[in-house]
DNA sequence: TATGTGAGAGACAGGTCTGTCTCTTGTCAA
DNA sequence: TTGACAAGAGACAGACCTGTCTCTCACATA
């Protein structure tokens, strides 16, 4: 019991160093001696709450998954009983996360790139982000009464994902305004005959 | 001069390992030794020709890069005088290079996020591209008569770089459709009153 | 006070990495 | 035939990687 009191900070501790290496470095740039060593953690501590540096990656894609979730429930709540206003609302939320200069890119996007094997564990993690998110943005689309729910939170997608991606390389000059002008006018597209102005 | 015939040879057999090797696996994970066994040539060559591992992949890039151009300007050729079809035609071709089953993600992008140190050797060729693709974008648009080209450049850059980065993660089970449609219907956004139907 | 345990510290193994160096082979031209 | 030189082959250095193991210390509970 007191003994899970002390485990408990010792691998918060592991985990907050080790996202902020791998986000702002990447994966395979950051080793385990580097982690311990910022971390001020044994070895034998990290390999006991992770069975490898693997298992630490997916760990810390499952905590930023959370995280992304935490914000993107409360953009919806935001803006509660109005889906298309939820749907611009996670855009200006996006648009704020890949304006912000710290921006490094998607940690889902960055990790799938520096693990392609299909069979990576953290793909799994990967893989079930993207799609969740697909099926968010559909459902607030078909909420929103849009004509294609499901090609509209593609198109979404599409944005978001490329406000990630180049916000990576060419850093918060463009994509802030864009990302929130494009996805309005693509939803404005899909609702125009039903909805009108509000 | 039968000295270079020679080299040019060698020097392209290594470009050509290197270029299937770094995109299919990550350039982090492809090492040297592996990048001479598959090529069959001896490892003095290959830092003959290129003095380190980071000009290599340099090289790569640049080799990229006018590949790039290369399909960037057969698309544009085949709608020669309509420049709102030329637009489309670039959306078209990065659909269909996105939906090939080998496609593994932008070199570009992924190699920004393998090596985020903002002067590392690739950044400058991935900038470059990046900035050039944004340029002929809104020399388009703004040739299409787009009430405004910067802004409708950094739309479709953004979609084209979502398609890109999606394509890595979720395969090429969606953003084909996507990219065209959504490209199209922000073209359309922007031309609607000038241009209507053609 | 005695004991058990979580955790720090760091040596170690076995492998891989980049980059350098030497030696040998084959080929082309004079 | 001889000489020059590009390129193959591979040893080597020095660093770094993941993961295992041992030893020590501090603390908490009985």
């Amino acid at each position: 019991m007191s003994a899970a009191e002390e485990r408990v900070p010792v691998r918060q501790r592991i985990l907050d160093t080790a996202s902020e290496m791998f986000y702002r470095d990447g994966v395979r740039a950051v080793g385990i001696d580097a982690i311990i060593a910022r971390s001020g953690v044994a070895k034998m501590s990290l390999y006991r709450n992770f069975p490898s540096k693997d298992a630490l990656v997916t760990a810390w894609l499952e905590d930023r998954n959370e995280f992304f979730w935490r914000r993107w429930e409360r953009a919806e709540a935001s803006q509660a009983g109005n889906p298309r206003a939820q749907l611009e609302a996670i855009l200006d939320m996006v648009a704020a996360t890949t304006s912000n200069p710290k921006w490094r890119g998607c940690p889902f996007l960055n990790t799938g790139t520096e693990f392609p094997e299909p069979d990576h564990p953290a793909r799994a993690v990967i893989l079930a982000n993207k799609r969740a998110v697909r099926e968010r943005l559909q459902a607030l689309a078909a909420a929103a009464g849009a004509r294609d729910p499901d090609l509209l939170a593609q198109q979404l997608q599409l944005l978001i994902d490329g406000a990630y991606a180049i916000g990576q390389s060419l850093g918060p000059a463009g994509p802030v305004k864009t990302l929130a002008s494009a996805g309005r006018a693509l939803i404005a597209a899909q609702l125009s005959q039903d909805d009108g102005a509000d």
